[in-house]
DNA sequence: CTAGTACCTGA
DNA sequence: CAGGTACTA
């Protein structure tokens, strides 16, 4: 039986990008909460698909190693049950993984978006904001992922009140039940991502509901279906073209998709860098080590929080903003905690104040105020009807 | 535009 | 309650 790879004990079967650790660091790039595809198989070495592949990659200190399997699970590689004859179609994208170390290096390239200088963006994050350079020492490397937008905006959509573990399993199963068998490592298999189609089809809310997705499965069908009827196969691909807050409204039209699951998509898989995801978690960052606060005490989330806080994260760190807001969200995250040396003990004094809740300081912001107003959201589907040029490819 | 509530499930 | 969204007052 096939075992995953690992780098000291068969180095010349991998093959190297170069890549400083300042650039990228995996453990915390891989497990913050962008992608839920990756696991640390081994000490350094972490496994996941994709690009219809799948890898195991390591790094020393200026490169970036990988390993691509090839062997297929022979035979019976389909999804468990398919009843689509739109499937065909969509099979033409997943290429057979011929390997190919041109092509491969390039795969990974775009996925890191290694074209990204890294560590120059942390330089002016750190001069335009003292608390950001704080953390930056730390948390380095931490960079965003280029995800394939179908599988970025239905994993983001298992994500609404749920936590990451949670939502790593109910993924995994969600790739097990609907997505093309890959291969098995050790007792592990592995699968692609599904399609638009598996996704779509009637009998997939039932199937996950019994996979423990709760009253996201009706969720997932839907906004499937909805892309499929009313846009095309390729129309998530589009967004890539489109400006930021076309992207972001054009997302929100689906079921199950707000504003801060709109927001992760366009930032982790359309090329929206300023996007700015703001859940219940970067509130309380930014009022706890910004001393943000809303006008009037807002109790809740409301759109106008959100983009509020966009708004201020946006014009403290610039169009890279969203980028800068991931290294933050990583370094809050209790299971990194433990990276961090002195700066926890300021850490906790920002707790304590927050404690006290004493000293408020007002920020100002320039508000445009001027938002569209939006349709409930049955009303605004057809209009969501956006023409987008597809990709060449 | 804000506030409240239901929605699945497992800690 | 947890890294929300949809719907209603």
């Amino acid at each position: 039986m096939a075992r995953h790879a690992v780098f000291s004990s068969g180095a010349k079967l991998w093959r190297s990008l170069a890549c400083a650790k300042s650039e990228l660091r995996l453990d915390l790039t891989l497990a913050c909460g962008q992608t839920f595809r990756w696991r640390e198989t081994s000490e350094g070495h972490w496994t996941g698909v994709m690009g219809g592949r799948v890898w195991t990659l390591t790094q020393t200190e200026d490169t970036l190693w990988y390993y691509v399997y090839t062997n297929h699970a022979g035979g019976k590689n389909k999804p468990e049950k398919t009843d689509s004859l739109r499937i065909d179609e969509e099979e033409a994208q997943s290429v057979p993984p011929t390997p190919d170390p041109k092509v491969e290096a390039e795969m990974l390239r775009d996925y890191f978006q290694l074209h990204v200088k890294l560590g120059d963006l942390y330089r002016e994050w750190g001069a335009a904001d003292c608390h950001f350079k704080e953390i930056a020492d730390i948390f380095t490397g931490v960079r965003m992922l280029r995800q394939d937008p179908t599988e970025c905006l239905f994993s983001f959509i298992c994500t609404s009140n749920n936590h990451i573990s949670r939502i790593q399993g109910m993924v995994e199963r969600l790739c097990q039940a609907l997505g093309t068998r890959l291969c098995q490592l050790d007792q592990t298999s592995y699968h692609d991502f599904p399609t638009l189609s598996s996704l779509a089809d009637s009998d997939v809310e039932e199937r996950l509901r019994d996979l423990g997705f709760g009253y996201r499965a009706r969720f997932l069908q839907q906004s499937a279906k909805q892309i499929l009827d009313t846009h095309g196969l390729r129309w998530l691909d589009g967004l890539r073209n489109v400006l930021y807050l076309e992207a972001r409204d054009a997302l929100r039209t689906l079921p199950g998709v707000g504003t801060k699951v709109a927001d992760c998509v366009c930032l982790m898989a359309l090329d929206k860098s300023e996007a700015v995801p703001v859940d219940t978690h970067v509130w309380q960052i930014a009022k706890r080590d910004y001393k943000f606060t809303a006008d009037n005490r807002q109790k809740t989330l409301t759109e106008k929080v959100h983009r509020d806080i966009g708004d201020f994260f946006r014009k403290l760190w610039g169009p890279y903003a969203g980028w800068a807001h991931s290294v933050l969200f990583c370094s809050d995250l209790k299971k990194f905690q433990n990276l961090r040396g002195d700066t926890s003990l300021t850490q906790s004094k920002k707790e304590e104040e927050r404690e006290g809740e004493s000293k408020k300081v007002k920020i100002k912001r320039e508000l445009d105020g001027h938002e569209k107003k939006r349709k409930p959201k049955a009303e605004r589907r057809k209009k969501a009807k956006i023409s987008v040029k597809t990709e060449e490819v």
